[in-house]
DNA sequence: TGTGCCGTGATTTTT
DNA sequence: TCACGGCACA
């Protein structure tokens, strides 16, 4: 019974049986946050506590589903499942279809992606005839997104003196205007934001007393992942659901704290203590990631913060190598540098891609290094930008579902009611929205009234609107009789999206067709794991499962072995082998908006707190003299991050000639730039400056069947967890290609110790060879081995080269 | 109503 | 540099 605890150290131990009363686990990074977490329900569901009554909150549905799995190979899927467990956003989104008609909305209720919520504020804008230089969606959307998360209605907004002065310093004395008709508009259009799943959350806790002790009686143990992330909103629904019980344990690391901007409070994790006195605090301090050096490193960047809560990170792992700092000519060479680096270590030390990560600060970055990844043939998987669900063909497809289930979504409606090209114009468009707002109705409402109303439409006009209803009708009666995959494969064919992208020859066209593609395929597998546990599968219930997912949430089997490139906010949670951090200059990162207050600039240390301390093994550091920026270079220097880095740890660059980084270390033993590596300068003589040219795609070199960015035949691109056709240039290129990423399966490896000179090898991707000398001893020999196949000579270190005995 | 050209602005991070 | 939106014209 309970014998998983044994594996827990002192901390951790006492923070998973400690489970009664309040509980404030501060987790130092990569000190076994995760684990606490799952050995925590796990230990409450060995204890007899129904998995009903268990509440976790976590920070992504990833997050999220990994320690669901966890929990049930400790305690058994049956239980497991039923936990309570997910992030803030899909746990209440749950909640609010159950409860939805108190707050006065259906349960098939629609949830507005951020284009949505930009759309409808754009109709809004120009509706109010307001400067569109003054107010910009985005900016607007970011407003009312801090009012909603801090509980500010539009009344509250607009009466509050501070608030005002504010906007009509920025020249935006109408945003409380255009936040009240927001909000109107959202709700007749029965559908609720990202901001509004928290904030009715809290109105329907505030207003239905007897609601919120339900889901109090319900959930006797609550706890939540990340809490230095959370923002007000989401403090007061914990404090109201933890509040009659109060076994509420909360994890997390202020110094990851990484998204104040999105309204996160690092105040909730400081203040923890006074809101529940007599609390139980636990710290996790031993790293079990990353190597001494590492976290040593890590630590002394930290310390350049103040106001932290006190907590000595330490690691007992081996003592590792010093982060490396590399000085690149150009971003290109950066991109150039890095691959070439993973190519070198995927051969020599046998490293899987998935060992690998590139992070960088802004996603505009990932470019290059897709470009210079996919000229070495590296597989790689881009996370964020723009994700699956955000494209033009998904979000098409996902309209029509969308207002088959919801026909007074707007946004919706707008989107397709011409699409594919039926003959109804923006004319037409404009006039029902205009009728529309002056009876306060849906769009949609609008067209079932239209032979009762006078709107200046021809017969011609009229009947394409009949046909369009008629076609939408259709589609809801299958909204409950069948399941959500045979609705949309309806749907797909019957709107005519289906035909429309199937016509398309250039390779921009087929992909969009085959992202479609990938779409019915999520919604079929949606549908059979649904039904094999006995969950409903319609399409309100699959529309609600993907609203909320990110980029990060789409799993492909194909992803598994494959590089990872993404921003330093997303790979919070993760590790991996290798980091690179890329890009680590001056206005960039610290980035030029975050340097003017101490608040913002501490937030990036400690971003690049979070980006270092995801390695396992080893940290490679990169910055650029030059970097392209809107198109034309831009001269930098390196990061005042760096230098917060105790040198002892570091092997940085020679100093060089821009001026505003100085080495004044003599024990800096290696010279780091990429000057040493003989790939570059081969790739400098001549062929740099010519090849920022092929890249920025001015040359024939340059695949541009489309001239669009996305046409690239020879390479596999992943991105967002869809696969982008793989176009080889022969199939002995394609097998190779193949092997590189997976190897053959079946492929088993003889110990290494028993290799010895002379002896004729296997290796799963060079072929067969000789092994001409062994050197150094174990567990560090290396064989040089002369691979036949290939017609190559290589120096394999043993303990990784998995090696096959022939003879 | 649909298409194509030109000008402008973008780069902070995302549930 | 590129992508998108606005505008003009067919």
């Amino acid at each position: 019974m309970e014998g998983f605890l044994k594996e827990l150290n002192k901390a951790q131990y006492e923070a998973v049986v400690n489970t009664d009363g309040p509980a404030l686990v501060i987790a130092g990074a990569g000190s076994g946050k995760t684990r606490v977490l799952t050995y925590r329900v796990a230990y409450l569901l060995s204890r007899g506590v129904g998995p009903g009554n268990i509440i976790c909150l976590t920070f992504t549905n990833k997050a999220a589903r990994e320690m669901k799995e966890r929990i049930a190979r400790l305690v058994g899927e049956e239980q497991a499942k039923y936990v309570w467990m997910g992030t803030f956003h899909s746990i209440f989104a749950r909640i609010l279809r159950i409860e939805s008609d108190l707050l006065g909305y259906s349960s098939s209720y629609t949830i507005y992606d951020t284009i949505d919520s930009k759309s409808l504020l754009k109709t809004i804008i120009s509706e109010m005839k307001l400067n569109d230089q003054l107010y910009k969606p985005g900016d607007i959307l970011g407003r009312i997104s801090w009012a909603k998360n801090n509980l500010i209605t539009p009344q509250a907004y607009a009466t509050n003196p501070q608030i005002t002065s504010v906007d009509n310093f920025a020249r935006r004395s109408q945003l409380g205007e255009i936040y009240k008709s927001y909000c109107i508009r959202c709700k007749r259009s029965g559908a609720m934001d990202f901001d509004d799943l928290l904030l009715n959350t809290n109105i329907l806790f505030r207003d239905f007393p007897e609601t919120l002790r339900k889901y109090q009686e319900k959930f006797h143990y609550l706890l939540v992942d990340e809490y230095q992330d959370t923002n007000y909103s989401q403090y007061l629904i914990v404090n109201k659901l933890a509040e009659l019980n109060k076994n509420i344990c909360v994890v997390g690391d202020d110094a990851q704290s990484i998204y104040s901007f999105r309204g996160a409070r690092i105040e909730n994790i400081l203040s923890f203590k006074s809101d529940y006195p007599g609390l139980h605090t636990f710290k996790l301090e031993q790293n079990y990631r990353s190597t001494k050096k590492i976290v040593a490193a890590a630590n002394s960047l930290i310390a350049k913060n103040n106001g932290q809560i006190k907590k000595t990170v330490w690691s007992d792992n081996e003592a590792g190598s010093n982060i490396k700092v590399i000085r690149n000519l150009t971003d290109l060479e950066e991109g150039f540098f890095i691959s070439n680096s993973i190519f070198d270590k995927v051969l020599s030390e046998q490293k899987p891609y998935s060992d690998f990560a590139v992070l960088y600060r802004t996603n505009a970055q990932s470019r290059i290094f897709e470009e210079a990844l996919r000229k070495r043939n590296i597989p790689y998987r881009v996370y964020g930008g723009i994700s699956f669900y955000q494209r033009k063909e998904i979000k098409d497809m996902l309209a029509y579902l969308r207002l088959s289930v919801n026909h007074d979504d707007d946004e919706a409606l707008k989107r397709i009611i011409n699409y594919p090209a039926r003959g109804i114009g923006s004319v037409t468009l404009n006039k029902l929205e205009t009728y529309a707002l002056f009876k306060d109705i849906s769009i949609w409402k609008t067209l079932e009234n239209l032979d009762r109303i006078s709107i200046d439409l021809n017969q011609g006009t009229l009947s394409k609107l009949h046909n369009f209803l008629a076609l939408i009708r259709g589609f809801s009666s299958m909204k409950d009789e069948s399941n959500a995959f045979e609705a949309a494969q309806q749907i797909a064919t019957a709107s005519g999206i289906l035909k429309d992208l199937y016509q398309g020859n250039t390779p921009d066209e087929i992909s969009r067709y085959e992202n479609l593609e990938e779409l019915m395929n999520g919604i079929k597998e949606f549908v059979d794991s649904a039904v094999r546990e006995n969950k409903p599968a319609n399409l309100v219930d699959y529309l609600e499962n993907i609203s909320l997912l990110t980029d990060l949430d789409i799993e492909k089997p194909d992803d598994r072995n494959r590089v990872t490139i993404m921003t330093m906010h997303s790979a919070k949670g993760l590790e991996f082998n290798t980091v690179y951090i890329a890009g680590v200059e001056e206005d960039l990162f610290p980035n030029r908006l975050s340097i003017e207050s101490s608040e913002e600039l501490e937030e990036e240390r400690r971003l690049f707190y979070v980006a270092v301390t995801r390695a396992i093994e080893t940290v490679c550091i990169t910055y650029c003299q030059s970097r392209y920026r809107w198109g034309t270079p831009v001269p930098c220097r390196p990061s005042r991050f760096i230098r917060d880095i105790d040198p002892e740890y570091l092997d940085l660059p020679p100093d060089n000639s821009m001026g505003g980084f100085t080495v004044n270390h003599v024990n800096s033993k290696r010279i780091c730039d990429s000057d040493d590596d003989p790939e570059i300068l081969k790739y400098r003589s001549g062929n740099i400056y010519r090849s920022s040219a092929i890249a920025r795609g001015s040359s024939d070199n340059v695949y541009r069947n489309s001239g669009k960015r996305s046409a690239r035949p020879e390479y596999m691109q992943v991105r967002s967890g869809y696969t982008k056709v793989p176009v080889h240039k022969s199939s002995a290129m394609k097998d190779r290609h193949k092997d590189l990423i997976s190897g053959n399966e079946n492929f088993v490896p003889d110990n290494p110790d028993l290799i010895h000179d002379g002896m004729q090898v296997e290796h799963n991707l060079f072929g067969t060879g000789r092994v001409i000398s062994i050197e150094g001893s174990a567990p560090n020999r290396k064989a040089k081995v002369y691979f036949t196949d290939i017609g190559e000579e290589k120096l394999l270190l043993l303990k990784f080269a998995r090696l096959r005995i022939v003879e």
